[in-house]
DNA sequence: TTGAAAGCGCTAACAG
DNA sequence: CTGTTAGCGCTTTCAA
C-alpha cells in the first residue's frame, strides 16, 4: 500500500518521471550517472510500481491464468507447484481458477477476466470440448493445455503418452503370464481414462486377449464397500491396471480382504506415482508421471508463447517411466 | 482481449460513458430504459469492462493474494479450494504465491505485488516470526492468517485448537490403558505441529507418565527405513499420536512388519483426516479437520475485512473431530 | 540522453 | 437521472 509513485520519485532524483520509467525498463538507455541518482531515490523513498497502472499503459499485465478442475487431487497440485515456480523465476503472477469441471468455461467468470488481465493462460481439464479448444483459439490469448490435448492438436499442450503408458504397463502384465487382466477406471467422465483405456485395449487385443474393464459405481468413498462386493460376486481378474494409484490401492485392499494374494495371484499396476504407492502394503508398483514438470514445462512454454517466439514444436510429451515395487512379480 | 472499450458502448447506446460505468457499477441509478439499451450494447459489441483500467480508476483491483509453502500437501490444496469457491462467490480473483517455506517474506517478490494489485492477503504459512507478523500489521492490506496465528493475536486468523485436539486424542490413549504413549513428529519445523505437541505434553502430564517424543530424522522418503530402525532398536510405543495421516501410516506399517499387531499391541491416532487414513490396512482413526472450511471462512472473513465491515471476533477457531476406525480399541 | 505530452480504459465527484 | 471533467500511475512516442 505504499503510496509513493514515480512522481514523487521524479522529484527526488530531480529528472522527469520518463526517465524514472527508462531505469526501470530499458536501464540502458539511461547515463549511469543519473541511473545511480534515480535507484537512489528509489529505494530512499522506497518505491514499488504500481502494477496496475503499468499494466494499463503498458497493455501487458505479466499475470497468467491457470485454471484447474481442482486443487486437492495430487496431479493437479504438484502440477501447480510446477506453474507456481517458473512463474515466479519470470516474474509472472498467476491467477488461480478453480472450475470445478464445470463444462462450458465460457460461461464462467474467468472469461471476464482472464481476457483483460492476463498475458497467457494455462489450462488443465479433465475434458476439453471441441467448442472450448475452438474458443481458446479464437480469443487469441496464448494458451497452453496440461495433461490434456485439443482433438486436433491446434492448441500448444504439455502431456504424457497415457496411451503409450498404459499399453507398455498392460503388455507388462501380459508378458508376466496372466490371460484375464482387467482395466480399472473411474465412473466419471475423463477423458484422459479413455485414452489410458485406448493403450490398455491395444495391448490387450495384440495379445488376442479379452479386454475386461471395471468401473467404479460412484464415488472414491464407497469405492471400498463397492470392490469388496464385486470379489463376492465376481471371478477376480489375474492382474489389473488402475487409471490411478487410489483405485489401485482400495482395489487390492479388497482383494486381499477376500483373501487374494497380491502379487501372486493378482498383480496391479498403478497410475502416477502418488505417496499412496509408497504407503500401501504391499507397496504398489506403479507408473511414474512427472507431475511437477508438466506444470513447469507449461508454464516456461506459455513464456515463450507471450514473447511471441518462435517454438519448433507446441506439443510437448515428457516421459513416463515405471516403478517397479511389491505388487508385480519380478 | 476485446477491444471494445466503454466509449464504444456509450456510443452505441447513444449515452456517455458515465451511464455505461454506472449500469455496471450502480444499475440502479440509472433509468430502467437507459439501462436496458445500454445493457443491449453490452452485449451485442461483447463489452467487457478491463479489470486493470477499472482497478487504476478505483483503486480496488478485487484480487486477493493467496500465500502457502506449497500445494502439494492435503492440508492445503483443500484449503486453496476453499478459498478458490468462496472468493469465486464474492468475484474475487485470486493470485497464488508458493513460498516453498522461504521464511523472509520481505524478500520475496510478493510484496512487490501484492502491495500494489491486491486488496487483501491470505496467507498459510508453516511458522510465522514476530517480524513477519510485525510487517502484515504495518502494511495495512487486510490479512488472514490460516491454520496458524501470531503470537500476540493481533492478525485475523481461521484455524483449529490444535493443542486441545492433540491433548484428547491423547487423552482417550490413555484412558484405554497405555502408559507409553509416544509422539510422532516431523523433523523440520513447523509451528503447528509444536501446539499440538503442548497439548500431547499436556495430556501426559496429568496423567502422571513420561512424555517420549519419536521424530523423523529426515526426509518423509526415508521414514519407511527410520521407522524400521525404529523398532529394531527400541522398544514400541504402546499408542503413538501422529503429527500427521501419512506418518501415522509409516510407523504402522513399520510396527506390522516388524510383528506388532495394530490395535492390540499398539494403537495409532493420525491428523487430518486424509485419504491416506482410508487406504491404510488396518483403516486409520483420526482427528478429522475441516481443511477446506479453514479456507472458506478465512476469504469469507477477509472479505469482511476488506469492506471495513465490524467484525466481533477476528480469531476463528474452527472445530475438529474424532474418526475412529481400527487403529484404536473400542 | 532526457523531457513534454498524450493517452491506456475506467471511476467518481460535481453539475445540471 | 445523466453528462462533463478530472484524474488513477504508468508507458511511450516525439522532440529537443
Amino acid at each position: 500500500m505504499s503510496k509513493v509513485t514515480i512522481y514523487d520519485v521524479a522529484r527526488v532524483a530531480d529528472v522527469s518521471l520518463a526517465t524514472v520509467s527508462r531505469v526501470l525498463n530499458n536501464p540502458e538507455k539511461v547515463k549511469p550517472k543519473t541511473r545511480e541518482r534515480v535507484l537512489a531515490a528509489i529505494s530512499e523513498l522506497g518505491y514499488r510500481p504500481n502494477a496496475i497502472a503499468r499494466g494499463l499503459a503498458s497493455r501487458r499485465s505479466t499475470n497468467v491464468g491457470l485454471i484447474v478442475p481442482t486443487c486437492s487431487r495430487a496431479s493437479v497440485s504438484e502440477m501447480i507447484d510446477g506453474v507456481a515456480d517458473i512463474a515466479d523465476k519470470y516474474r509472472y503472477s498467476v491467477f488461480l481458477n478453480v472450475t470445478h469441471s464445470e463444462n462450458d468455461i465460457a460461461s464462467n467468470i474467468w472469461q471476464n477476466m482472464i481476457a483483460s488481465q492476463v498475458d497467457g493462460v494455462l489450462m488443465m481439464a479433465d475434458n476439453l470440448s471441441e467448442e472450448e479448444s475452438d474458443r481458446l483459439l479464437n480469443d487469441n490469448v496464448p494458451t497452453v493445455l496440461l495433461s490434456i490435448k485439443d482433438t486436433d492438436g491446434r492448441v500448444p499442450a504439455v502431456l504424457i503418452d497415457y496411451e503409450q503408458a498404459a499399453y507398455e504397463a498392460t503388455k507388462k502384465l501380459i508378458e508376466n503370464g496372466n490371460k484375464d487382466v482387467a482395466f480399472l477406471t473411474s465412473s466419471s467422465y475423463f477423458e484422459m481414462n479413455d485414452i489410458k483405456e485406448k493403450g490398455y485395449r491395444r495391448a490387450i487385443s495384440e495379445a488376442g486377449l479379452e479386454p475386461r474393464i471395471l468401473a467404479l459405481y460412484g464415488k472414491f468413498e464407497n469405492s471400498a464397500r463397492d470392490f469388496k462386493h464385486f470379489f463376492e460376486t465376481e471371478k477376480a481378474p489375474q492382474a489389473a491396471l488402475a487409471v490411478r494409484d487410489s483405485i489401485a490401492v482400495m482395489f487390492m485392499n479388497a482383494a486381499i480382504e477376500h483373501g487374494i494374494s497380491v502379487p501372486s495371484e493378482l498383480e496391479i499396476i498403478g497410475f502416477q506415482n502418488t505417496k499412496y504407492a509408497l504407503m500401501s502394503r504391499p507397496q504398489l508398483s506403479t507408473i511414474n508421471i512427472p507431475t511437477y514438470d508438466i506444470g513447469a514445462v507449461a508454464m516456461r512454454l506459455l513464456t515463450k508463447l507471450m514473447k511471441e517466439e518462435d517454438i519448433e514444436d507446441t506439443q510437448i510429451h515428457l516421459p513416463h517411466s515405471f516403478v517397479w515395487r511389491e505388487t508385480t512379480k519380478k
